[in-house]
DNA sequence: CACCTGATTTTGACAAAGTCCAAAACTGGA
DNA sequence: TCCAGTTTTGGACTTTGTCAAAATCAGGTG
């Protein structure tokens, strides 16, 4: 991100600390969950509310700054890289995700057979798969199913 | 589904009334919650401990007799149709979710730009769009944002 | 530069969706 | 029928997030 002042007065939203450190932690680790984003907000100003946190992060998505993800068996995590409808590649042990170019062009990038009447705004898409820390980990332990996530940074 | 009778028992699972009215609600109502299925399913038995739901749907989804779908903001839903790798459209406004033919062939339907090592599995396609009866609800009400959640069956 | 005024932040309670655990009940084979 | 191992149940608990009211702050005004 450029420069989050101006970003955020771009947007009519008066600057605050708050803001500040949380559109620059989620800058700093794409993909972070609200909590993680609390933590390194923390780390730069010393304390936010958990709300204002939410409070936060839920305006600059609404106003098109950040961008929410919300795969399946995980918090929500954000991302700062907008408008070019990319998506996402996800690790199913350990939750590690990775942003992949979308396969086609501007949203919504695939055409549905039968759209039911429905007005289509997007095509979400998300790789399942298994990060090559957990391959490594899967392949070591025992062949049974639940792999032990294995921690990244970010 | 044909007989979910046998389907348990091709799976190893004793035949329990909780098992067979969980696996029959989810066929009854594709897409639907756990809070829906415990109420279908109640209906057919008179009582079901909602623990008891989530045991069921978690072993059928294991064994791969059942699927689990789960869209942003919405709680986990079921259905019956399983191993063709379908795809689902969903309504921003309510929730309502259709079935969507895999543009493709069997799974992973898509191929990543760049897998960054991952082992990728499948391709999770998730159509967003407004619903016939959101969209008539939105043009009818305010231009503003939120628009009210149209209650449907199923 | 001090002062308003409305927006933002904080605190703490609350809600939804699931899971964990130990006790009671049941299924299916002997 | 009886037994052993599985299921089911009820209740507490966890996680992720929202609501609401009071306190504080940002930014324009005089």
């Amino acid at each position: 991100m450029r420069d989050p002042e101006a970003t955020l007065r771009q947007h009519q939203l008066p600057v605050t600390a708050q803001r500040l450190a949380v559109l620059r932690a989620v800058s700093r680790h794409p993909h972070a969950t609200a909590d993680a984003v609390a933590e390194s907000a923390r780390e730069e100003i010393g304390a936010i509310s958990r709300q204002s946190v939410y409070n936060v992060l839920n305006v600059l998505t609404e106003k098109g700054i950040i961008r929410r993800i919300q795969p399946a068996d995980s918090p929500a995590r954000y991302e700062d890289r907008v408008g070019d409808n990319h998506h996402h590649l996800v690790c199913r042990a350990c939750g590690q995700t990775e942003d992949v170019c979308c396969a086609v062009g501007g949203a919504p990038c695939l055409e549905a057979h039968d759209d039911h009447g429905f007005k289509i705004d997007e095509a979400e898409v998300i790789y399942w798969g298994l990060c090559p820390a957990c391959q490594r980990a899967g392949a070591d332990a025992s062949p049974t199913r639940p792999i032990s996530p294995h921690h990244h940074h970010d």
